[in-house]
DNA sequence: TCGACGGTTGGTACTCAGTATCGTAACTAT
DNA sequence: ATAGTTACGATACTGAGTACCAACCGTCGA
């Protein structure tokens, strides 16, 4: 089992990380207890935080490659399995996730560097969606909305499994997307609206007091979500 | 008027990072041409990237401050006036603000770091709604995803007035933030529901349709939002 | 007027992350 | 076997950030 530089390096420095202290431990050291060179740590980390951080770039083109194949009528669906493809990624990790979890929650350095990896998961949704939504009424800014949101059932999903607060992650996820893509959907409702009428009333003036309380904001009539 | 060497520091930082770059600019250089020590740029700022950031700290606390008088019932508006507090910081800084996002735009070190800031208002908000939603179905995630929706219309409307595309970034905050808030009302209904009926129809039958349409949520019957 | 004192400053020295460069060993293809 | 490629180790350098110390400047009380 010839094991890599890379991961000797890896390995190396979850165990110092967490054993001493993240600023306690230099990037010599990380070196040195895998047996390498300090050259050939930099040589595959762009610095010392990246070394327990995940391969985003290999994850991000995955996740672009689902979203681009979405047409028009699957778009909700793309969104979901993209979210499931980073799940499935994290799961797969195991107690690597786990491990990074515990650094992240203790180093600035790391967390602040976790923020911004994050972020680019949301470019990347918000840059398609933004191609889908920004014709329609509060298009930019609710696909902004829509792929923070998706992005974010993701975490409550993830970080709750890191925490060993779940066994069906992807239930859960499924579930927590249902909650954050309604704004994906259409312009919002504040909340339902319910028309009953037996007959008797005016029809003129329901359909004023209908319009009224939907203001400019169009609006499907038909029974449900179907 | 004795302009402070913090003053100084910070427009000199400033217009070296403009003039020849963020990288490209040494603390000693900035130090320097402000006319002090580099000892004495490390006593006011934390780092490098510092310099050119906001004064968080005084921001979140006179968020914290409005968030935490919120009874049950304004609870939307002390969001809404949170944001407010927000934006018109931002609006106070006009030319600084506008230097500062051109910056973010370009160098990467700055631009992750004001992500690293934005998630501190994101955490502030998120604690507040937490203790409002957390008793309430799916209240945690929805927590998440109120929180991080108030600061997408905050960043949404900043960002648009950055670039000079709103004359009235106040107003367009409040219209923005009627397009987020809705998920804080009550669980997301997917799409209004409108049921219209003559008379002739079977009651029952509607009944056990709406119900099965309107699933496990409740929803509030009535003429809309008033 | 004097001296003690707290706060701000500038200077020096140090650690360490990150970059650049060079020589070398191992492997590959022709 | 040779030329090209790739991974590695070593060295030297820049610059951010920290620690420490000495000088300066105001204020207050004696």
């Amino acid at each position: 089992m010839p094991t890599t530089a890379r991961d000797r390096l890896v390995a190396a420095a979850f165990e110092l990380f967490e054993g001493q202290g993240y600023d306690a431990t230099t990037v010599e050291e990380i070196a040195s207890r895998a047996g390498t060179g300090r050259s050939t740590f930099f040589r595959h980390f762009r610095g010392k935080e990246d070394v327990v951080l995940p391969d985003h770039e290999a994850l991000l083109g995955r996740v672009a490659d689902r979203l681009a194949t979405a047409g028009a009528g699957g778009r909700e669906v793309a969104l979901r399995e993209a979210a499931g493809i980073v799940l499935a990624h994290y799961l797969a990790e195991g107690a690597t996730a786990r491990a990074r979890y515990r650094l992240a929650s203790t180093v600035p350095a790391i967390r602040d560097r976790e923020i911004a990896s994050v972020q680019r998961y949301v470019r990347l949704f918000s840059q398609h969606i933004h191609t889908w939504l920004d014709a329609e009424p509060d298009g930019p800014l609710r696909a902004e909305l829509v792929a923070s949101s998706v992005v974010i059932a993701h975490n409550h999903v993830l970080r709750r499994w890191l925490r060993g607060e779940t066994d069906a992650p992807e239930a859960l996820l499924d579930q927590s997307l249902a909650v954050a893509l309604p704004l994906l959907r259409g312009p919002a409702a504040p909340a339902p609206t319910i028309v009953i009428t037996d007959g008797s009333a005016d029809v003129e003036q329901v359909v004023a007091q209908v319009r009224d309380a939907l203001g400019k904001n169009g609006a499907r009539a038909g029974l449900g979500p179907a």
